[in-house]
This record gives C-alpha cells, structure tokens and sequence, in this order.
DNA sequence: TCAAAAGTGTTTACCGTACACCCATGG
DNA sequence: CCATGGGTGTACGGTAAACACTTTTGA
C-alpha cells in the first residue's frame, strides 16, 4: 500500500515507505486471510498503509489491524521487509486504479515492510478503507491474483507462519479461549498442510501441559460430544522459554 | 547508518531509510563482526549505508558488503527492520559526530534495514568508508557500546543467526574450502556458546552427509594431525530442502 | 439404526545423549 | 618423552511414528 502525499512539503508520513499486512484467521477448519477489494473493481490487495513520521513502524501496523479488524492487543510479527525495484507497475495500476487514484501519486517505487497477525476469527469485524469497497475472509487456498506483489508477500508470510509453528504453539492466538483438540489439530494440519495422526497429536499436546482439559464437552454435534479445553497461559510461556514446542 | 542528502530535490537515495550489516567472521575458534570507528574517535558502529532509488534493498546490502569487504556473492540474509521513533538521539551525535558530519544532515528519524553476512575471515580486506578511520575485526565478546541502536541490532543478528543454524549448516558460508572437524566444532560451539561432545558432533555431521572427508590432514600441529573435510554442496543444499540439520 | 467424528494404547525404530581412553604429532 | 588435542564406540532412554477399533451423538 502507498500514500498519496508524494512531494508534499513538511510530509507527516515516512515517504516511499509502507507496510502490507497479512491478517490470519482459522475457521471451520480452514485457514483464512483478510483481503481487500478497492473500489469499484475486482481487483483485491492485503490490508497495508504508511508510517507517520512520529510513529514506530510497529505502532503503524498495529494502527492498520485496528482499523481493519477492530482489534487491539493482536499477535503482531514483522517477518520480511520487501525493496526490489519493481515491486508494482504504475501503468497497470494506473489501468486498474486510475479511477480511485491518480496514478501521480504513486512514487516511482517503494519499500513495505510485512507483517502477520494472528487473530480470533470470531472476533474481528472485517472493515475496508477509503479505497476500498469490502473487507473479508478469504480461504487461504482460494487467494486469487492480488495487486503490487502480494501474492509473494503472501507465500513468505506463510512460510513464516509455518516456521513460527515450530517454536510458539501458535493456537493460543488464533484459536476462541475454549476450544477442543479436534479444532487444534485442524489448525495444525490447515498451517503445516498436512494431515495428522489424531492419536499422536494428543499425547503430544497434552504431554506438553500447555492446555487443560475442562469438565465441558461442545454438544450440538450429530457425533460423540468433544471436550473443551484451555490453554494454560504460564506453561505455555514456560514451554516458549526452554526453545518451543516443535511439529514439523 | 544514514546520508547527508536530506531534503534534496531529486533525491538519488530513498530519503529517512538505510540499512545496517552485521558481517559475522569466524577465526582462532571465535566469533567475530567487523566494526567501524569514526573518523577521529572511539566510537564504534555497525557498517552501513543508504538504499539509492535505483537499486534493490538487496542489491544496496551487498553494495555495502563489498564496499567493506571485498567480497562479493556474500551469504547475505535480512534478518528484521528497526523503526522504533528514537533509534537515536540528534544530540548525541552532534557531540561525538559533529566533526565529521553535521546534525542538520541527519533526519530526525529513520528506518534501518537489518542484514547479517557470513564470510570467510581470511578472504576480507577490512575497509573503512569516508566517515571512518578503521574497519576491523571485533571478536562477540568484547564489542564494545555502540553508536545509534546498533547494539541491538547486533543482539538481534545473533538470536536470527543461531535460529538459522538450527536449519542450515552454516559452516558452508564461514569457513575456508577445507576445513577440521574440530573447527566445524568450535564454529557451532561459538554460534550456540555451548560446549558439544565431540562424538556426538561427528555422528551428527557424517551422517548428513554434509561433508566429506578428504585424504589429506592438517600437517604442522603439536598434536594428531587432523583429517580435512569439505562440503558436499548437493547434499548440503538437499538437507536444507527436507527441513534442514536441527542443533538446539 | 445409522452416519459422522471423537476418543483412546501399544509396539517399534530411531535418534540424542552420556561417557573415557588411546593415538599421533611437534617440540 | 611429553604435552596437546584428535579420533573413536557403546549402551541407555526417550521420543516420534505407525497403526484400528469402540463410543457417543443427533438426525
């Protein structure tokens, strides 16, 4: 995402400096992205904005998550910052977004730099920009072509993602407070792309001691009734400390 | 680091951005960076530089790189960016760099991109830039404080770099053609500032097949004379696409 | 009663770790 | 001949992986 300040004098932005946003949320079994689609168009983009200048990059993107998700306090992580030459093409842009914005207020080129949060899908009240016409959920397998090169900003993210699997369990973020091992699992299998054996997933799990399981089952469900667990916060702090818990 | 082309028209330089390089070097079983001491001084920096329009944020890294060292097809790895609002403090660096630069050419604030390298020790030319005196080799432990945040940034290098060691032999970059086992040793023994058992090590390392032994052993030492090895580069970069060697 | 998904234990193979002595070399 | 550091094997324990049937529930 970039700005439309160029040039201006006393600028209250960083120029030629943006940051893209790649937002994750888990759903009936599926891992899900936030994406936008600009106005009157078909074309969509990740959730991104600008620095100003008496802000931390960090309070920016947090800024841009508040804006688009309602939420505070989100699982945040810079993974890659992204300076090739021709990272978009201002005539196509021009073609395509010309009608939102002039294509003069593109600079020439720009740096963003990425970051992945991780969030309660339940949570979030998915909402688009000034440049945008809708804000959603989007299945992780059906991302279609995206604007600038989010779409590779997209694959580092989830190659991110998946390597930040093996260190933090990553549930505590994406999953609602209650939850059943089913749905972890699920979680697992949707990052790593994979399937797991159910068995040896729950002896893992709980041997780790970072959920306890409750006297709650989830009922409503035309089979056996699954418990609910929790996470347990300080030994899942305790088990990120000592190196993580890894799943590859 | 940062440029002194503040508020130019045609800026040939993407304004209130740099880039700053760890440049890891191993030799006599220690850990080493190189540093650089500004002109008429003690105080000490990380090497770095400004990102021109016209370049690549990589491209401006191994620019850098070579301007400092020689070298060229460095293993070079963005490892974070740092854009907390007071990275430095203008005063500050009127009073111990005012000589060499003056306060009106730094920016009040900039965004500094992180990269580390890992190089051969005895293949650099250390070589100072025109705000330096002296580029050298400062082993980890007795780095002294540095200018800017640059001892954060260094903290962060080494966290990224022994993370990275645990998904690539990394001794590939960091050390001579040929090479002891003993030296590959004390190479992890130095990232990961722990002691390895030696036939632990070897096991490990021979059967990744990883490296090769040679016929040949380092002659001229007080002691058995050591067999050399070498990297099998196909194996190596095999292992590094199932997943990688795993040292924690 | 049926379909759908949850819950659960055992065995095996491999890998990581702990551990100590002899050997070759140059001085 | 001595000091220094290099080279090597085995035994144990723990963890990961493979593997299938029974149970519960709502429809």
């Amino acid at each position: 995402m970039e700005d439309d300040s160029k040039g201006a004098v006393g600028l209250d932005l960083i120029p030629q400096l943006s940051l893209d946003c790649v937002i994750f949320g888990f759903h009936d079994g599926l891992l899900k992205i936030l994406l936008l689609r600009w106005k009157e168009t078909e074309e969509w983009s990740l959730p991104g904005g600008i620095v100003l200048q008496r802000e931390s990059v960090d309070d920016a993107a947090n800024r841009v998550l508040m804006e688009r998700t309602g939420l505070t306090e989100i699982f945040l992580k810079q993974f890659h910052t992204f300076g090739d030459l021709h990272r978009y093409d201002k005539k196509e842009l021009q073609d395509k977004l010309g009608h939102v914005i002039s294509t003069e207020h593109w600079y020439d080129r720009a740096v963003s730099i990425g970051y992945f949060a991780l969030v309660d899908y339940a949570m979030v009240f998915p909402n688009p920009d000034k440049y945008t016409d809708e804000c959603k959920w989007v299945d992780l397998k059906e991302v279609p072509k995206l604007l600038f090169d989010h779409n590779a900003i997209l694959e580092k993210a989830i190659q991110s993602l998946r390597r930040e699997l093996s260190f933090q369990p990553l549930g505590y973020n994406l999953l609602p407070e209650k939850f059943t091992m089913p749905e972890l699992m699920r979680l697992y299998e949707a990052v790593l792309d994979k399937k797991i054996d159910p068995r040896n997933f729950q002896k893992k799990i709980l041997k780790s001691g970072i959920v306890i399981r409750l006297e709650e089952v989830k009922r409503g469900l035309a089979h056996k009734s699954p418990f609910l667990y929790r996470f347990d916060k300080e030994r899942y702090e305790e088990v990120l400390e000592d190196g993580g818990l890894f799943f590859v």
